[in-house]
DNA sequence: CCGGTTGTTCAGCG
DNA sequence: GCGCTGAACAACCG
């Protein structure tokens, strides 16, 4: 459930706990739970990954990582990190990791990074990452200062589609390359939600976990590539390596 | 049993 | 103190 367009998804599936009273709160989360009782939910919001449950005067920011899930009322057999129990349903996380969140979510997100948000900022993205030019294209897709909610799936996929090699250099791109890559990160953000939500999204992938390419019909490259040696799946043949910085 | 994964954090280096 | 890297952690599948 990791992703950004995940976390939208869940945020509208959550709505109906919106302005309702925690009645009980369980789970094996290192937080003050009893504080979360007779409180009430005003909202849920999501930053990237982050998943927030705003009190009135605290938020529970709510990170997924690798193998977190949620449900709604049907538990899976298994301690939840989280379960807030509403007159209208229970609300279960596992394998979340879960923090408090006392400040003003203002000062703590800026919203303009989140490629979910309105407030997207492809200049604001495009001017970060010119500042650092030596950037592999494969790290700074999950570069979440950069592109907040992308996530692996996002890399492979927008550099496919934007013909960049894993290992070209952010700095070596041309201007209109890297505006590209920008947009296609935006633009494959909300194809991902659509297809999330109709259940379609693997069948959309053209090269995450697939073995060959559907330009040129010749097999994919399938490599750990960049700072977190994340597996990486790309086409020598169209994927351009851009490496020249000057 | 092992290896692998839509992710992040932190200890331990140089 | 910094940036970088690898380990650690999580749950489940083949």
């Amino acid at each position: 459930m990791p992703e950004g367009p995940s976390m939208v998804i869940l945020k509208e599936e959550a709505e109906i706990f919106k302005g309702k009273k925690v009645l009980e709160a369980k789970g094996t989360a290192k937080i003050d739970l009893e504080a979360l009782e007779n409180r009430q939910v005003v909202d849920f919001k999501t930053w990237g990954k982050h998943f927030l449950i705003c009190f009135p005067e605290l938020t529970l920011r709510i990170h997924f990582g690798l193998f977190g899930k949620s449900r709604i009322d049907e538990p899976f057999d298994a301690k939840p990190s989280l379960q807030l129990r509403f007159t209208n349903g229970t609300f279960y996380f596992y394998t979340t990791t879960i923090k408090v969140i006392e400040e003003d979510l203002d000062a703590v997100y800026d919203w303009s990074i989140d490629i979910m948000n309105k407030a997207w900022d492809p200049a604001a993205a495009r001017k970060k990452l010119k500042a650092k030019p030596d950037t592999l294209a494969c790290d700074a897709i999950l570069d979440q200062q950069v592109f907040s909610g992308a996530g692996n799936i996002f890399k492979n996929e927008v550099l496919f589609r934007t013909c960049i090699h894993p290992l070209s250099k952010i700095g070596a791109l041309p201007p209109r390359k890297l505006s590209e890559l920008v947009k296609q990160v935006h633009l494959y953000a909300f194809d991902f939600l659509k297809w999330k939500k109709a259940d379609v999204l693997k069948q959309h992938w053209q090269v995450h976990t697939k073995n060959t390419c559907p330009r040129c019909d010749i097999p994919l490259v399938k490599k750990h590539l960049g700072k977190g040696k994340r597996r990486s799946f790309y086409c020598e043949n169209c994927q351009v390596l851009y490496e020249n910085v000057d």
